[in-house]
DNA sequence: CCCCATGTAGACAGACCTGTCCACATGTCT
DNA sequence: AGACATGTGGACAGGTCTGTCTACATGGGG
């Protein structure tokens, strides 16, 4: 078995990160906290990490690499069983809203908490949700509007995960996922159309 | 004419402190930066909010009834116009997104910034966007799966929300408003089938 | 005339934040 | 054996945060 403390000092604290950065958000985190659940010192954190600033770049490069794979895989588990182009973005969706530590996208939030006033974080979100965009747009049809569909799917699924986010806490709600199927229905009319 | 200064204390704290919550996020904006802004006295300041925590609850109170207002009023704005049905919420939120003071929405960031650490707030962004979903419902024709249109397009809305948000200093970039217009499309059809 | 609500300016306590610094331990490579 | 990278614990400085406090000004009503 390899738990966390197996590994080497700047994966530690960069784990340690992304939990409490996602859980409780980047600024009501604090260093001293990172460092204490990571078991690590001060000065050894400095030494990987020369501020928060770069903490926090890191963490989200981190956090987007592993929920594009997640994102991917997941997609590819759906893709041979019985929905149809966008459809098995689903339950895809409902598999993450289900897990305990959701708690929205972390690029969304980021974006939320630092606004105009962290541009770096600002453009790794971008990227992100250009990623997503571009692993959705492989679930449709070559056709004129493939790419137009795909970016209104993404949009659909942030109103999803940001209102799956609000319905935390109240299990059973699903209503974001209700109507997150409704419009994908309405896409999906389009693109198999044709 | 009448500035911001002329007014009393309580309504220059309220006032100054949703500009600089909503611009800057609420952890991010102390309550000396209120004060100074809204030129009262400390003593003044916690006659009026015991803490900064009801403060934050009377910016979301005032937040809700000041853009719940405008959207109906946008709404019936453009209501009369060529748009039909839920057509009309395009203009409304391109009016949105084009404010320079746009931010995203402040139950969202909210929600983002605290998550699960602050349920009474998390009530009120829940609240919020409830009563939204009930003026959307007021644009589609009764039937039996009209609040599931209603919702569906609520949740269109806050992907384009957030999708607009990240668009910010990136001008002409509308990918946001043309996906959300697209998702309505579709979903206008399911309610004027019948 | 005096009371009192309401306002001002600003010092202060106690907490937390980031980032630097010191003295010391341990294991690896030459 | 000795050099060196890498680690530890913890003190420290300088800043910001919330919330309380003192001392003082002003103006309207009994």
């Amino acid at each position: 078995m390899t738990t966390i403390s197996d590994k080497p000092p700047r994966e530690r604290i960069l784990l340690t990160a992304h939990d409490l950065f996602y859980r409780d958000g980047i600024r009501a985190t604090g260093i001293d906290k990172v460092i204490a659940e990571a078991g690590v010192s001060k000065v050894t954190f400095y030494r990987h990490f020369p501020s928060k600033h770069a903490l926090i770049l890191a963490f989200l490069d981190y956090r987007h690499a592993r929920w594009i794979s997640w994102f991917a895989d997941a997609l590819q588990r759906q893709a041979g069983r019985n929905s149809q182009g966008l459809m098995c973005l689903v339950p895809v969706l409902d598999e993450w809203f289900n897990n305990p530590l959701f708690r929205g996208c972390a690029f969304i939030n980021t974006a939320a908490e630092f606004g105009d006033n962290f541009p770096e974080a600002l453009e790794v979100c971008r990227c992100h949700k250009q990623d997503m965009v571009g692993i959705i747009a492989k679930l449709l049809p070559d056709s004129e509007i493939r790419m137009s569909l795909a970016n209104a799917a993404a949009v659909a699924v942030d109103g999803a995960i940001v209102r799956a986010q609000l319905e935390t806490q109240t299990p059973d709600a699903k209503t974001a996922l209700a109507g997150f199927e409704l419009i994908l229905a309405g896409l999906n009319q389009a693109a198999f159309a044709g």
